[in-house]
Parts: structure tokens; sequence; C-alpha cells
DNA sequence: AATAGATACAACCGCCATTCC
DNA sequence: TGGAATGGCGGTTGTATCTAT
């Protein structure tokens, strides 16, 4: 297994191509296309395997690759879509242009990888343990050493907790009972029912932080974790006592930071609307406290992301 | 200057999914 | 319809280059 017909041959070349081998495959690529890539070394003239050859336009001869280094925004999405869909690397390559899943791979294993160790972060959190430091780099170390194939690994750090700052916002109100209720001019979804949120606004701090928790039935979130998931800042990501996404709510008569209980969040049309309506920063909070929070904007990946979302 | 270790990255391997006959 | 061929992907390895001592 492994190899395939065309690499049996005792001919076939391996290791390093040459200058030469890349003039001939360019040229016949450019003349002749790459109808059946097991024709094109004996076409080509060259003694490789198809596979091989294959490889070699993929992910470094053909036109259109983008070579250098990584700009600080292709990171941050590397990054963000990697917390999403873990080591799918032909998937996060599709969203960097120019960029192969080899290189995105290479670079991940290597550069980011050790930057992420580095227990960096822009803590304003004077008592963090470093109990927590090193759940974090548990967690880190975890997830690079294992395979996330989907986003339940995500979520495989104790009760992960996210903060993200949403600007616009859903639109909606607080009820009497105080329960946040959004509004539905898009409630075509029978499912979409009972979206209410369970505010716990600090009495005595109205106006700051609220916590609110989902009435939303759960398991929603699934159509959206199958392309992407809540962007994680894999710098600051701790374990902490909630699943919380802090929520920066704006509209026009008040200006609250307010919270979601990602374990009951879900509904796949809210979702939708949701991230197509978000944008904003991303951080981390601990035990409800807000440790840090990164720039990441999040319609640059959001609008990224297949638009069947 | 020599050398060992670290790093970056190109390429291969093994497997699975899909296509073709 | 089943098996072979092929494409595609993620993991791993090999090697050139860089850096520290």
């Amino acid at each position: 297994m492994g190899h395939h017909s065309c690499c049996n041959q005792q001919k076939v070349k391996r290791g390093l191509w040459s200058p030469e081998e890349d003039e001939k495959l360019i040229k016949y690529i450019t003349t002749h296309g790459y109808g059946c890539w097991s024709e094109v070394p004996e076409k080509a003239g060259l003694q490789r395997c198809g596979k091989s050859c294959r490889l070699r336009w993929i992910n470094y001869l053909r036109p259109d690759i983008r070579r250098g280094r990584f700009t600080p925004e292709e990171e941050k999405l590397i990054i963000n879509l990697h917390a999403a869909v873990g080591n799918r690397w032909a998937h996060i390559a599709s969203h960097l242009p120019g960029r192969t899943d080899n290189e995105i791979k290479n670079y991940w294993n290597s550069w980011i990888k050790k930057k992420i160790r580095k227990p960096s972060r822009a803590t304003t959190n004077s008592n963090q343990s470093s109990q927590s430091q090193n759940q974090q780099l548990e967690f880190l170390n975890q997830d690079l050493a294992t395979k996330p194939q989907n986003q339940e690994t995500l979520f495989t750090i104790p009760n992960p907790s996210f903060i993200f700052d949403i600007n616009p916002i859903l639109p909606g109100h607080v009820n009497a009972n105080n329960f946040y209720q959004i509004d539905h001019n898009f409630q075509e979804n029978p499912t979409l029912n009972s979206e209410t949120w369970h505010i716990n606004q600090p009495q005595d701090h109205p106006g700051e932080m609220i916590q609110f928790t989902s009435s939303i039935n759960s398991s929603c979130l699934t159509p959206l974790l199958e392309n992407i998931m809540v962007p994680i800042d894999m710098q600051s990501c701790v374990g902490g006592e909630h699943e919380i996404i802090a929520v920066d709510h704006r509209n026009d008569h008040q200006m609250n930071d307010q919270w979601i209980d990602t374990q009951q969040y879900s509904c796949s049309s809210y979702n939708n609307f949701f991230w197509e309506q978000t944008e904003g920063t991303f951080g981390t909070t601990h035990h409800d406290e807000i440790i840090s929070t990164t720039s990441s904007n999040m319609r640059d990946v959001i609008s990224s992301f297949p638009s069947s979302l």
C-alpha cells in the first residue's frame, strides 16, 4: 500500500527535484495540463512517479503558489482555523490562497508550535495560578500531540472558556423576567421558539458584564462545527469554571458586555445569523474573569468560510 | 574554524475515498 | 458490482541550512 502502480517501477527516482526536472514538469504541465498524473512522468520525460510529480507541482511549481513568510493575518487565521478544525491542513489551506497544506502543516509544526508553547500572555490577571498555566500548556500539548478531527476535540480541555466580543449584536431586549429575548424577524424556523437568554447581570453593576445562558436546545452548533467553530486564541486559552463566550452587546440604547453560555448555545440557522453578524475580538476568561483579549477580526475569519454555512 | 544541535521545509509513506473499467 | 487505479490527505522522515558553543 502507499505505492501506486506507477511508483513500483525500478527506474523511479526519489529525493529532491533538480532544476532540470522542475523545468521538464513545468513545461509539460503548462502545455498539456495534468489530466492523469500517472501519465505525466512518461510524457514529460521524468523518471518519477505520478504521485511525486503531482506533489511537486501542487506544493512547489504551480504558478499561483505564494511563497515567503506568513503574514500576521495568515498566522492568526491558521491559529483560528486550527482551533476550529484541527489538523485538517487541506481545509485550512483552502482558506489561504496560494498556500499549500504542506506548507501550513510545516509552519504549524515548527514555528507556531514553538510560539504557542511559550506561556506568554498579555494577562491582566495577577492572580492567575501556575496551575492554570500548566492546564493551558497541558491542553495545548495534548492538542498538538493528538489528532483533533472534529469540534469535540476542541473541548477536550475541561470547561474551556472563551471571550468573544461582538459588534453588531443580536437584536433583542431584556424582558421583565430578566431574560434576554431575541427579536425574531428571522424566526421562520420553528426550533427557534425559545430563544431567550437568561441574564445574570450584576444587579449593582447594571450595564457591565452580563452573563446569560441560552435556553435554546443544544446540539445546534453541529452544522457550524463541520466547517468552523469558535476561534480560540490558542495562546491564551485556559480552563475556567464555565464555557463562556463574552459578547460585547451594543445596540441603540445601551453598551453592555454580555456572556453567552456556549454549553447550551445552539440552533443552526440562528448560528448562521449569529456568525454572519459577528465581528470582534477574542480572548479568554478564567473563573469568569477576563484574562486577556486578543485582536482578531471575526469578519475576516467568517468571510473565508464556505458560504454553505 | 569546527562541530553539534536546532530549525525549516521538501518529499515520501501509508491510508482512505473516489473513479473507472 | 467488484476490484484495480488513481487522487488526495495527514503523518513522518530526510536533508540542507542556520545557530550556538
